[in-house]
RNA sequence: UGGGGCGUGGUGCAACGGCAGCACACCAGCCUUUGGAGCUGUGGAUCUUGGUUCGAGUCCAGGCGCCCCAGCCA
């Protein structure tokens, strides 16, 4: 295939190659640019790509650059984990560099515009700013320290910064229009005062602190970022961007918007995932039910498979909710499996094991079977699985009395255990409640592997370990965090449609393979999805979590009834 | 409501005035020592009304719908 054809091309990357085209720019430089006030989900993966991707593309640089403005949010645990996650993804950056490295200069940028006349000290209350911005639909009014002289302005913004004035005394505002329709136009606060807490990394050596607004564009103008690529909501904050930046002549970045990526099933925003893991709801950043990076990689999921699913979701303006798109959590599964299915090594394990008595199979003999490691892949080999009396399979694969389609064992039923010998139950064994407690069947010694000679066909192949070879474990079961496609929706909120199922722990048996994995292992478990070895796996306890389930026809069938 | 952005199958993205296509999902079938994987096939979309044009998803005008903005958050 040319890969020319096959070249990602969208909006953004059409607009870079013009502006490399017309001369506005000669060369790309992007920034990223996460706020150190939580860890790195999968809808910031998109960002990310964009970012990386059209810098690398372009023959370009990235620059990660923390915003940490606000030191009320802001901690250093978070911009090591923000960097360990997008180095997992592969992401690559010429520099690390900080908005609080430019307060210096940014200050004296603030002074340029105060010496303009475009920027005066307010020194009105938080309510009283608020009060007269106006609403939507009505304009708002100047404030009456609007036109105070500059020197009065330089002096207050000197004592502003010097800590002399307490927290939310004055703010330094841009001087534009109070009348705009664009609200973020009415003045603009620029900075505001703050003494506490110390700043992650300036201390408290500044009192006061830049909003977003007046920190962002101009710290892309000084790292000479030629295109500022961010999301949807930001699209308000243009012409505001570019104001400062005109009025300051300087270099003038361009900044290109973008629809985010939401997923159904689960929350993105931050502040909603951190009340989870605050209320205890989930265990932590990294439950591996979390949309966050750190989770996922602990459940299992690798980076191939989602930068294929970031991939296969697109970029584009299209905003249905929250300044963005809602993926499907199935695309994401998707991806997931159809990696996992070619490099993951099979394994048997039974979740919910039923005892297996093979009558006519003699006591104390063992026979060692050999099983294929990975039927997508010749060169991963095989191994061998001991078979022997008793046996553990798993408990949705028999039925005393089936359901129509049925074709796994039940009495009379003849199946294949998979890699050793055809079986047919004869009869089972209940306990006082009723329930079948132990299953008892026939092997055909002549199937020796999995095949009649005489020809005849079972309808099912079903796994199975052998009782006195099987170690014990801890399975994860997870399933989606929450019952609704979009949990914000709806009067109960998030909170109010947690899903209560969406952590199972089974204790099952897995087979001598799989009894000492390391922590981060990939296995397939044959005939039921993908597991990956947990943080908390023990030499004498292995622990594995769900990844995502293998595609179950049956499970689908049995439902429709 | 003022301003801005966006409307293509269920979802996400293509089609850059010339046969509306891809992936996931869905449905049916084939195959199968994983009811896995793989393979084949079916169904289903241009928000609406007008206009321009030989020809409109694409251009123009109106309408409708959705998203974002009234933090001293980012």
């Amino acid at each position: 295939m040319n890969p020319e054809e096959n070249k990602p091309t969208d909006f953004i990357r059409e607009a870079v190659t013009e502006d490399l085209k017309s001369g506005r720019f000669n060369y790309v430089r992007t920034r990223l640019p996460p706020e150190p006030n939580g860890y790195l989900h999968i809808g910031h993966v998109k960002a990310f790509m964009i970012d990386y991707l059209i810098a690398k593309e372009n023959n370009g640089e990235l620059i990660l650059r923390f915003d940490d403005t606000n030191p009320v949010k802001e901690e250093t645990e978070y911009v090591d984990a923000i960097e360990d996650d997008a180095r997992w993804l592969g992401i690559k950056w010429v520099k690390v560099t900080y908005a609080s490295d430019y307060f210096d200069e940014l200050y004296n940028w603030a002074v340029k515009l105060v010496m303009k006349g475009l920027a005066y000290v307010d020194d009105q209350s938080p309510e009283e700013v608020s009060a007269k911005r106006g609403t939507l639909t009505e304009p708002g009014k100047n404030s009456p320290f609007r036109d105070r002289d500059v020197e009065e302005n330089l002096d207050l913004l000197e004592r502003m910064k010097n800590g002399e004035f307490p927290d939310g005394s004055r703010v330094l505002r841009a001087k534009i229009d109070m009348a705009h329709p664009n609200i973020n136009m009415r003045d603009p606060v620029m900075y505001r005062i703050l003494h506490e807490p110390p700043h992650h990394r300036t201390g408290d050596k500044w009192k006061i602190y830049p909003m977003y607004d007046w920190s962002h564009g101009q710290n892309d103008s000084m790292e000479g970022i030629t295109h500022s690529l961010c999301s949807l909501e930001y699209l308000n904050h243009r012409p505001l961007y570019e104001w400062f930046l005109e009025q300051l002549e300087v270099f003038k970045p361009r900044q290109i918007e973008f629809a985010r990526l939401n997923m159904n099933y689960t929350v993105m925003s931050k502040r909603k995932l951190l009340r989870l893991v605050q209320e205890g709801r989930v265990q932590g950043w990294d439950d591996p039910r979390m949309p966050t990076l750190r989770a996922m990689r602990r459940r299992g999921y690798t980076a191939e498979a989602i930068l294929d699913f970031n991939q296969r979701t697109g970029v584009s303006k299209v905003a249905t909710i929250n300044s963005g798109v809602m993926a499907e959590m199935a695309l994401l599964e998707a991806c997931v499996r159809e990696d996992l299915n070619k490099r993951a090594l099979r394994r048997m394990a039974v979740l919910r094991p039923l005892k297996v008595v093979i009558d006519n199979y003699p006591e104390g003999q063992v026979e060692e079977m050999d099983a294929v490691n990975n039927p997508e892949d010749t060169s991963a080999g095989t191994r061998k699985v001991p078979f022997s009396k008793v046996l553990y399979i798993e408990q949705d694969d028999f039925r005393e009395t089936p359901p129509p389609k049925y074709y796994r064992l039940f009495p009379g039923n003849e199946v294949r255990l998979r890699y050793a010998y055809f079986i047919k139950c004869t009869h089972v064994v209940k306990n006082d409640a009723g329930e079948v407690i132990e299953v008892h069947a026939t092997y055909d010694p002549s199937t020796r592997g999995g095949d009649a000679p005489d020809g005849r066909k079972v309808k099912s192949t079903i796994h199975w370990v052998s009782a006195a070879h099987a170690k014990e474990a801890e399975i994860r079961m997870y399933d989606r965090l929450f019952t609704k496609e979009d949990p914000e929706e709806g009067e109960e909120g998030f909170l109010g449609c947690l899903n209560p199922n969406s952590l199972t722990v089974l204790t099952g048996y897995v087979e001598p393979h799989l009894s000492a994995p390391k922590a981060g292992d990939r296995f397939q478990f044959e005939r039921q999805g993908y597991f990956c070895a947990d943080l908390d796996t023990a030499p004498d306890k292995p622990v594995f979590n769900l990844t995502v389930t293998l595609k179950d026809t049956w499970a689908k069938i049995e439902k429709r009834g």
